[in-house]
DNA sequence: TTGACACTACTACCTTGTTAGTATTACTTA
DNA sequence: TAAGTAATACTAACAAGGTAGTAGTGTCAA
């Protein structure tokens, strides 16, 4: 018997399911081929590669599938904002105790940034104190 | 044949792999029955899981031990900032498309930051700005 | 010296993510 | 209508993380 579709919580993906999940979130929906080109070519996956992880992603609630012409029409079951925000929240959590400065400084020391992005920042932040 | 540590690469620690590594960075070493008795109690993990853990982190070259009294006595071989780098870089570059902005923007939505710490932020980005 | 204890070694098993082959079904076209 | 094609279903296998039991070995105290 297969449990019902979780739709709540989003455990953590796979790097391939959320590319997956990318291409869904992109394109509203598409099918198994669709999904598969849009894979490449960072990867070249079989298409029933494709298919199984579509399938074991449908399990889990991470997506839905229409058929039209006997075809599986698949698209995202979980919003974005939802994943990004569980698997970021998460991480700061587990890495750097919810200090959300820390990781940011961790991460401007490690990469370069654009001034057009520390200014994005700024602005963020600016806001974000008006607001409270 | 046991291919030999891979002190490279981090490649993505698993929950309980990153708890015992937080650990080792903490204490610099520490035996199987420190670790495990650091783990508890969010954890209340069996003598013999926490070795087993301890032994492939050590196939992989996360840890080192030296042997005292015939006691293992495990220390961290990768550097904290090595790790969380590389996987909060991961996390950007993969959730984010490495827009930090865009990163901390979802994060500020999502949970409650305090006054202080906007400060904190408002500072990095003031002095990585001046930095340029 | 013998028994309790501490510690490591080995092994096994489950889950999840990936990867992909084979089988089946159904539609299309020559 | 028969062959070819496209799509899904089923099955299998591997890697890695996690969990833990059992066996072996050495130490120390009574």
């Amino acid at each position: 018997m297969k449990t019902k579709p979780t739709p709540s919580t989003p455990r953590r993906l796979g790097e391939l399911q959320l590319s997956i999940m990318k291409i869904l979130w992109d394109r509203k929906s598409a099918n198994v081929s669709d999904v598969q080109k849009s894979l490449r070519p960072s990867k070249d996956l079989a298409y029933t590669t494709v298919a199984t992880m579509l399938r074991k992603m449908e399990d889990k609630g991470l997506v839905t599938h229409q058929t039209q012409d006997r075809t599986y029409i698949y698209q995202a079951a979980v919003k974005e904002e939802l994943v990004s925000k569980s698997m970021a929240g998460e991480m700061l959590d587990k890495l750097f105790e919810g200090n959300l400065a820390g990781m940011v400084s961790h991460l401007l020391t490690a990469r370069d940034v654009s001034m057009d992005e520390l200014d994005a920042l700024e602005k963020l932040i600016k806001a974000k104190k008006k607001e409270a």
